[in-house]
DNA sequence: GCCAACGTTGGC
DNA sequence: GCCAACGTTGGC
């Protein structure tokens, strides 16, 4: 699950402990979120537009089907008009604290193992803010934290452009 | 700030 | 139902 930590990042999880997953206005985010979570599933809370972007910490699925309240507010970015009270749209889930990693597992160096090859989250044009992460994916990460970072990789040769050569 | 990717909107 | 215009996400 993605957050931009200027909005709500790991260390206010770590104060609120229980937090409802409000503001995702994506149907396919929602439907991760309504349909396939499970209390107790376990969670990688992700930095986003964060410097460096990355997975900050762990926690897990607290409750299912809570109505993001925020859809009723006026005054909230994520109001929205069209859903009715009677039959709320957005349906998120609370996410509860498990741990904030010994350290961020930074973005580059999730793309650089191997051990990640085909994680959906490193997927080009990959936006979606709740997405599924596969058991051996979440282990590897949490087993990546507990080490120190690998050295990053050397810049690939331009990717783009046109070629000077010769 | 740029921009690729992609979701949503709305005219037709 | 098509698809161009537009808005958002999110890395860089």
């Amino acid at each position: 699950m993605k957050s931009e930590p200027d909005a709500f990042g790991i260390d206010d999880l770590v104060r609120v402990k229980v937090e409802p997953w409000t503001g995702v206005r994506n149907y396919q985010a929602r439907n991760f979120m309504r349909d396939q979570m499970r209390v107790g599933d376990r969670v990688l809370f992700y930095h986003s537009n964060a410097t460096p972007p990355g997975v900050a910490g762990l926690a897990r699925v607290a409750r299912t089907g809570v109505v993001d309240a925020t859809q009723f507010d006026p005054a909230s970015p994520y109001y929205d008009p069209a859903s009715r009270p009677d039959e709320p749209r957005w349906i998120c889930v609370d996410v509860e604290l498990e741990r904030k990693l010994p350290r961020l597992v930074a973005l580059d160096e999730l793309r650089a193992s191997p051990a990640l090859a085909g994680m959906l989250v490193l997927a080009r044009g990959q936006r979606l803010s709740v997405q599924p992460v596969e058991a051996a994916h979440y282990k590897a990460i949490v087993a990546m934290a507990g080490r120190a970072p690998v050295a990053a990789a050397p810049a690939p040769a331009a990717k783009r452009g046109r070629s000077s050569a010769r």
